[in-house]
DNA sequence: GTAGCATGTGTAACCGGTTACAGAAAGGCC
DNA sequence: GGCCTTTCTGTAACCGGTTACACATGCTAC
């Protein structure tokens, strides 16, 4: 049951209104409203008065009321977990790039990756009047699908690909992106593998990094270590993985942003890399190609993950397009993090 | 003079409107409207049969009609250079989480640091009703203020404190920490230093920061490199410096992801850090205390600034009180990224 | 019985624009 | 001059809610 939020505060000095910069001018609203909008039925001397009356009132017109009439705003809502992790920042900067470029507004929202929060989140972004809402993954509360719909705005899903799932999916398939990750550290000779993941709790596409990575067959021993999803995380997987009395020859970090701690500590710690230990990330942010060593990494296309998002809801809210899943591909970056571990000649058959 | 926006798209089906849902439960729309809105002016019976169809009916209010009524909408603008930098998603998450709490949300924009595209981009989240305007600096189009006044919205410029501004500022004194800078440096006897800054023609806080730098007595040679604002930028940064003939002791890097760039290339290239060159970042991000050695540099009050920004805009909507000038202070970190230069007994006194 | 009040409901104006439709004014043509 | 267009302007309904005000009802108090 949706209730009421009184208005927050109150119009300091009633602002101008189109009726009366039609009494200033001596017309109708009718006639202000024409030249406001530039239509052609309007005698070029009249025009000419009602735009000086604009600009001598200081008049904007009242975008609400505009948006009442046409029946829509051009807002479109995001609600994703943090706007501070570079990998969701360079989404949402494509993101609204595209938006911007169809004459749509964003509007955002966090969470802090709490389901019931993004819930209320989404809420709120479509009592603003999102016209569509993109989330994160596809571990949501169930009423948020109603919620949407009763509002007719679409829901996409971001960050995973899924063919099957109950709304368009705009990512990349997890499970494969993990799985291509663990294949290239055994194909380097890796059987002592550590993969370092922030809670996993409220976060599908974490957990099908982690499902792909152990569906590799020839790993010897595959640990998790959970940690939160920063590169003070990093710092402390790393230390914990040191700890260990079988060390892992390699960390398999399902952010770049732990991956950088991971790497910043086991340098710390005295350990070169990545000879002593190999690194990889998830994501691709932009620093990883630039790190000491450069990360290696499965680079995610947030940025077409963005323009795909945004055009699917564009064409959408133009002509009821329906929104198309979208797969898109994730690929290697092989770099300097990597390499066979100290005792590769041994541990291969 | 405004342009009108036709409205992109159409309503797919008609809404469920008040007056559907009044005449199925055999009401009038204003005690459908009571009952929308929890009036106690209803009986309990009437309530019920009402909710009974607004839940039917799966009715879903019309956010616009009733933000008209209101007066207003409760969000606010943000017009940011970019998303993608770590220290301004800090900001950007710290100022939607006070806003949130008082029950605004925030919309975004973008620049790409381009004044004319900041003007536009602020016009049209005034056109969405924005009620308040929050940007970057004071380097702006003239036009930005009268075009906001004519909307009736204040506009806050952070990252900065100017106290003579013509518009609040809530920020820090840009000079003051270029100078506390440079003074750490200039105490540990560095008086060959290379200052690396990103694109300044429209950055004023970047400006400033060179300025209060410059201003320290005491420097030998002071140049200034000016690079890409981003870790790219730093290792480009750390290889023109490497080039030079004199090398300087120390960078000072007027962003952190500049300076993560420059240890980067520099550790690359076989410097041990910090033994042999300093380097000294502005910011504060997230990694800056993990990273190897950890990051000497200026912490930027950005959490606080969100909070502060945020908190202002509130008061001022609320009840009109006036937007003040903050001035945050920001400290400097000293961590193991600096140390006296490696001839620094000849070269102090 | 009626004045007095609380309670619940409906009517209609209103928010600030847009726009269908009607009507006035001006020009063209026979 | 009369009739038809064309061009411009105004009236009023409308978008989908909120709310001031009027009014009907039921109860208490005198």
């Amino acid at each position: 049951m949706p209730e009421r939020k009184p208005l927050r505060g109150k119009q300091p000095s009633r602002r101008i209104t189109l009726r009366d910069v039609a009494r200033e001018a001596g017309v109708s609203v009718a006639t202000a409203s024409r030249v406001l909008n530039g239509s052609p039925l309007v005698s070029p001397a009249t025009r000419e008065d009602v735009l000086r009356v604009f600009a001598k009132l200081e008049f904007a017109p009242d975008p609400l009321a505009r948006a009442l009439n046409a029946g829509g705003t051009n807002t479109v809502g995001a609600v994703i977990p943090t706007i501070n992790h570079a990998i969701f920042a360079a989404f949402l900067e494509a993101l609204e790039a595209t938006l911007d470029a169809n004459g749509y507004r964003l509007l955002i929202a966090t969470t802090g990756m709490d389901r019931r929060v993004e819930l209320e989140r989404a809420r709120s972004l479509l009592e603003m009047g999102a016209r569509a809402l993109i989330v994160t993954g596809l571990d949501h509360e169930p009423e948020l699908t109603s919620l949407a719909k009763r509002f007719g705005a679409p829901v996409v899903a971001t960050s995973i690909y899924e063919a099957t799932a109950s709304m368009p999916t705009i990512g990349y398939d997890n499970v494969e992106l993990g799985r291509q990750a663990m294949r290239h550290l055994l194909d380097l000779g890796h059987r002592d593998v550590a993969v370092v993941t922030g809670p996993t709790a409220q976060n599908d596409r974490a957990r099908f990094r982690i499902r792909g990575a152990e569906s590799v067959e020839g790993v010897r021993s595959l640990r998790k270590i959970e940690t939160e999803l920063s590169v003070g995380g990093g710092v402390d997987a790393a230390k914990q993985a040191l700890a260990w009395d079988r060390r892992p020859t390699a960390l398999l970090c399902v952010t770049d942003l732990v991956a950088l701690g991971a790497m910043f500590e086991l340098q710390r710690s005295g350990l070169s890399l990545p000879r002593d230990m190999s690194v990889m990330g998830f994501d691709h942010i932009s620093w990883s190609e630039h790190s000491h060593p450069r990360l290696t990494c499965m680079s995610l296309p947030v940025v077409a993950m963005g323009h795909e998002s945004a055009q699917g809801i564009c064409d959408f809210l133009e002509d009821g397009t329906p929104i198309p899943s979208v797969r898109l591909h994730g690929e290697i970056k092989v770099r300097g993090s990597t390499c066979p571990p100290p005792d590769a000649s041994r541990a291969s058959p």
